[in-house]
DNA sequence: GTGGTCTAGACCACT
DNA sequence: GTGGTCTAGACCACC
């Protein structure tokens, strides 16, 4: 379920992160379900335990998921609609677009970026 | 001309490269002139030399400046509308924009933020 | 009687711990009473065995119960006002109390909280 | 400055934020100061890297410090009436209020403790 | 020099 | 089995 890119300069936790959130936002796990053990993740994705534990103390910080010595780690009843992860959100894309207007990317360009990137997501939805 | 922000976790060198297309494509640097030395720079913004030569370095292997031995770092005819930076910036806006959408970020709220950062862009260019 | 929140970060065995403790104080169950035996305990709150063994073996190590093997758990005469439970509660308060303090919690503040637990107590009462 | 209990059950972390948290209401580094580095850190309490590392990303994720790569970790503007350090306190002590009267510690007993550690702290003030 | 990431592996606590 | 803590040590990025 979850893709890392060993080869990106995102950090590999933060790509769990993203992806973790992605797949509470699109319903695969709902709050309150368990989510794979971070051993049974670190074997899955071939990395060592502590960098999956990495994603995880950062998810649960956020409140995300939360986790219980000797039970496992959960969806949080907050993870969906959560107000932290939306504003960090919000944030980095001020960020990115500032950064983009900078360097003389136009408004068009950016209406034309982002026309393809939603007809994308339309696609998948049918699926 | 130059502003650093020693609180931005973007590295310092990546914000001189940033500011120094950003003063090209806005007309204050135009091709061929002349930029400011890498000591007079870094004595300016009170920054390690090293960090100075570092964005310089980069910027020259994009294509936006050229320095000539002893004489100093002059603006590149191919600066304005350099297919490297903006390509780089597209793929950039790109990621944010998916990575904020995957947090279940609307188009709606992309849209908004868009239009506020584009009326007080607006609001600059009068001054 | 008993119940177990099953989200919170405090042990399972602690939380069974704490409550039988509360009902001896409470009076529920007096000196020399017999308690649920493990095996019904665990059944009714569908824990692990293992989880409630433990909490008698520490309530029996605090001279909170004994178990006559073979015929079950009794409330130990020393349940009630008994010392180790009393010195470590006083402990335990004590280290909570100087943590808060530490991160600039006021003296106020903590007279506000005990009011309005002290308060909410006395409500119990009544029922 | 900060003393470490290696025999404590509260984790090496843990006591290490709480008393950066403690230095910094104290007013003994201020917002916008330089903390000693997680490597110096580690040498001086004989503690891995790692271990320090996690207490300062801690602190950074609850708005204590923020850390600038190459360039070591300060304390940030909002580390002083932190609203995050300040509502998990009272959490904390809450639980720890509601646990001990569980076990049968009266108002009375509370305040006993509470008049000997302000009494306490204010001695530590004349120094 | 600084912090940031990742690995390998140990040991403990809880269910 | 689960997660929680800690160590030792490597390599990278930034100043």
């Amino acid at each position: 379920m979850i893709i890392i890119d060993l080869q990106s300069r995102i950090p590999i936790y933060e790509q769990i992160k993203e992806q973790v959130i992605k797949l509470v936002n699109c319903g695969v796990y709902k709050p309150g379900e368990q989510l794979p053990s971070i051993r049974a993740l670190s074997k899955e994705l071939k990395l060592n335990v502590n960098t999956v534990k990495r994603a995880f103390i950062e998810l649960e910080a956020d409140g995300v998921v939360y986790s219980l010595q000797g039970r496992g780690v959960f969806v949080s009843e907050t993870a969906i609609n959560n107000t932290k992860v939306h504003d960090d959100a919000i944030r980095n894309l001020e960020i990115a677009v500032n950064s983009a207007v900078s360097k003389g990317i136009s408004r068009e360009e950016i209406d034309t970026l982002l026309n393809s990137i939603f007809k994308e997501g339309e696609k998948d939805d049918r699926n």
